[in-house]
DNA sequence: GCTAGATAGTCTCACGTGCAACTATTTTGG
DNA sequence: CCAAAATAGTTGCACGTGAGACTATCTAGC
């Protein structure tokens, strides 16, 4: 919990936590937003460790190879970018260097040249196989403060956020849009 | 999108040839530092038109801001940035143009002449009263989702999730360290 | 079938931020 | 009491990234 022991933290939190306004200050520890950010800073870095040091990615690089290695057939960098709600220029400087490293391919797409198709390499396929089952294993560890269910408590409450914040049809729509 | 039938072809026979086994791929969208990256990032664009648009502030002052206006006795920059787990010289920008701003004040510590103590001034505190509630409307906005119960499952479940990851005790030992 | 608008991807620019060096001060330990 | 280490805060530097311009291509409408 958001809850600290200093006495003054005691004494003007509500008992509700999820109380929508305390009387005339803001406790930053219990304000969602502000939590979220901590803790997603945090998770990043704890996992930083993995596919920054062990493999030389950035979280760009990352998303794309995570991205390409969940669906197996190529798709375009523009449809990435969708997917991980990363900026374009970003994936794409993300690509150029994967392409650099051989860790991923782009075909040419006749039917539309304006764009390219990405897969991943043989080694980065590789690359993928062995990181992402290290990068579970630090989710697990992260979220072993938490039972079975409250594992599906909490991905069930995420959803219902992301979809309320329209995170979440992102893969449906792209999908959609791409038709593929 | 031009997504046509090249495409169907392309999927179909790369999931014969290279999924032989769907065990062996990670979903980014159930991946939770995945999902919580998603979700800061979207909320804090949420909050950013109340503090930035309307008043502004950018994050880092914000939670300058937020942390002295909650604690109304001075503390010292360091204290922020422990508190807020922000870097020491992102919050000394902060202070920087706050201090020009007039939102906050700072003082000479004459028992460590290293730090100063810094406060809100009248100003800064008018802008903090006016501006949490409409951040804390904003939360209650993007919870208005969840039901109040869920609301506090969530907050138990990051709580547990922050204290695992030696989120929470900032708080207690700032001020242990600091013996405001 | 041509023009206007959309779309994919790249590139430049500006800016925020982490890092680390630096100054000034305090604390520690010999 | 002095030297060395620690700490508060500032600043220069490098880098990653979002915004937006730009090129090339495709689509739609007339």
């Amino acid at each position: 919990m958001a809850r600290t022991s200093s006495d003054i933290a005691l004494k003007t939190r509500q008992a509700d936590e999820a109380s929508p306004r305390p009387k005339s200050r803001l406790d930053l520890f219990k304000f969602v937003p502000f939590r979220l950010n901590r803790l997603a800073a945090e998770v990043s870095s704890a996992l930083a460790v993995e596919y920054q040091e062990r493999h030389g990615l950035d979280i760009p690089a990352w998303r794309v190879i995570a991205t390409l290695g969940f669906r197996n057939d190529a798709c375009s960098a523009q449809y990435i970018a969708q997917c991980t709600r990363t900026h374009k220029s970003t994936i794409s400087r993300a690509v150029t260097t994967l392409l650099h490293d051989e860790l991923i391919e782009r075909v040419e797409n006749e039917a539309d040249r304006r764009e390219f198709r990405l897969q991943l390499t043989k080694k980065g396929r590789t690359l993928y196989e062995e990181l992402f089952p290290q990068l579970l294993r630090r989710e697990d560890e992260i979220l072993a403060c938490l039972s079975a269910q409250e594992r599906k408590q909490l991905s069930a409450l995420l959803g219902k956020i992301e979809q309320s914040l329209d995170l979440i049809q992102t893969s449906e729509e792209a999908d959609a849009k791409q038709a593929y």
